[in-house]
DNA sequence: TGGGGCGTT
DNA sequence: AACGCCC
């Protein structure tokens, strides 16, 4: 059987841990530079405030004291996601983290009587090591063990656990019940598809005919169809594979043409880039640079370019990065547009151990390609060590629009030894 | 009015 | 490359 571990509300919950006075509080986490609300405790939601709510459309609640946002605290919720994991290594065959509030875990040779009792044990116990509250879905596939969370979630009786049996009436049940939308991997548009072929709930879908199901859709769809009927066919990717694609982007902070300042933000996301990629130990050799207007402002002409800078050799150098991402950034540029955003992706991901020599390299790019390798070392670990930012290519300006805004970070309470909760006795 | 990632067509 | 899905 697998389970599916789903932490409630999860950067708020994070939150509550240090933060008492905030229980019971309408409190929301908003979205990198506090755009809008990605988290949101239940007393939010009652407000009729909606997960994706802007932010600046609060300002006057949050003024009069009636709600709370909080920016995003990543360092604070990565180490408390951590922990949660670790209890469930505890209380498992084995975890496969599914995103930062999210974990499969997989069960073995349990009879479905003890199944509820062990799930339930594993609920109260992350609740009690951590402090983070969970809801457990139980069942025979990875897209039930999704729904049988869900159920978990919204129906009161099952007290934040259900585990489901694929053939039983109680999954019939709750298949009939769950809306199409809410099933794994059925968005907005396919739900729009599915209804003009008379498929409107989560039991409609498993009842479908797998094969039209992929010849009208798709394999993906297919296979959702059948883990609805008990049938396993998702596997996860594992999570210790390195990613194929590397992304860095951000939004500017506002809008801007200026080339300059646009220039210096898609050099900070190049690094990130570079970073991540060495952290994975992988070679990108190609470079993507993006830009975006903004698509809400109706009023301002739109133009989304992108393009894509092949490398000469496959690297993990931020300066090569950097170089391709300024040669891309030259080609799509146009001045008198407003950008809001611009990001920079690494493609075509190869193993840095994997790499071919090549027929043209002499001694002397071999000597470079370590004095690169010297230097980039140097660079990661200074920064990990001393924070990052501490050292960068480059000089970028410190007051550019582009830094993040979080105007309501808390501390980072369980990974830096001068931002640890302060107990004071009276 | 977020910032990633993946797969399919 | 565009679009869809996920969180």
């Amino acid at each position: 059987m697998i389970g599916l571990v789903d932490c409630n509300s999860f950067y708020v919950s994070c939150e509550r841990v240090f933060q008492p006075r905030l229980r019971g509080r309408p409190v929301g986490v908003m979205s990198n530079n506090d755009g809008c609300v990605i988290a949101l405790s239940t007393e939010l939601k009652a407000l009729g405030i909606k997960m994706g709510t802007p932010a600046f459309e609060l300002q006057h609640q949050i003024r009069r004291g009636q709600i709370h946002l909080l920016s995003s605290n990543y360092e604070l919720y990565g180490d408390m996601s951590a922990r949660v994991q670790d209890v469930l290594q505890e209380f498992s065959a084995g975890v496969e983290p599914y995103s930062i509030d999210e974990m499969f875990v997989r069960f073995d040779g349990l009879e479905s009587a003890q199944m509820l009792e062990h799930a339930r044990q594993l609920h109260d116990r992350v609740r009690q090591y951590t402090g983070i509250p969970v809801c457990v879905g139980v069942a025979p596939t990875r897209t039930l063990a999704k729904l049988a969370n869900r159920a978990a979630k919204k129906i009161a009786a099952y007290q934040g656990v259900c585990v489901l049996q694929s053939d039983s009436r109680e999954t019939q049940v709750l298949l009939k019940k769950i809306e199409l939308g809410d099933v794994w991997g059925v968005g907005r548009r396919l739900v729009e598809r599915l209804a003009v072929m008379g498929i409107k709930s989560a039991w409609d879908l498993a009842q479908a005919n797998p094969k039209e199901i992929r010849r009208r859709f798709s394999v993906t769809l297919e296979r959702t169809a059948l883990e609805l009927r008990g049938i396993p066919c998702i596997e996860m990717n594992d999570f210790h594979e390195p990613r194929q694609r590397i992304m860095t982007s951000r939004s500017f902070g506002k809008l801007t043409d200026n080339l300059d300042e646009i220039r210096e933000a898609l050099r900070q996301h190049g690094q990130r880039g570079a970073e991540k990629l060495r952290s994975q130990g992988s070679l990108a050799r190609a470079v993507y640079v993006f830009l975006k207007t903004n698509p809400f402002r109706e009023d301002l002409p739109q133009y989304s370019p992108g393009a894509v800078v092949e490398l000469s050799r496959p690297t993990d150098d931020s300066r090569e990065v950097l170089r391709a991402a300024g040669h891309a950034l030259e080609r799509i540029y146009r001045p008198h547009y407003l950008y809001q955003k611009g990001g920079v992706m690494l493609l075509d991901l190869i193993a840095a151990d994997r790499q071919q020599l090549s027929l043209l390299d002499t001694p002397q790019t071999d000597a470079e390609r370590q004095r690169s390798a010297t230097v980039m070392s140097v660079m990661d670990e200074l920064n990990q060590r001393m924070g990052r930012g501490t050292v960068k290519l480059g000089t970028p300006s410190p007051g550019a629009a582009w830094h993040l805004r979080c105007a309501n970070l808390t501390q980072r309470y369980t990974t830096r030894w001068d931002e640890l909760l302060v107990a004071r006795t009276k």
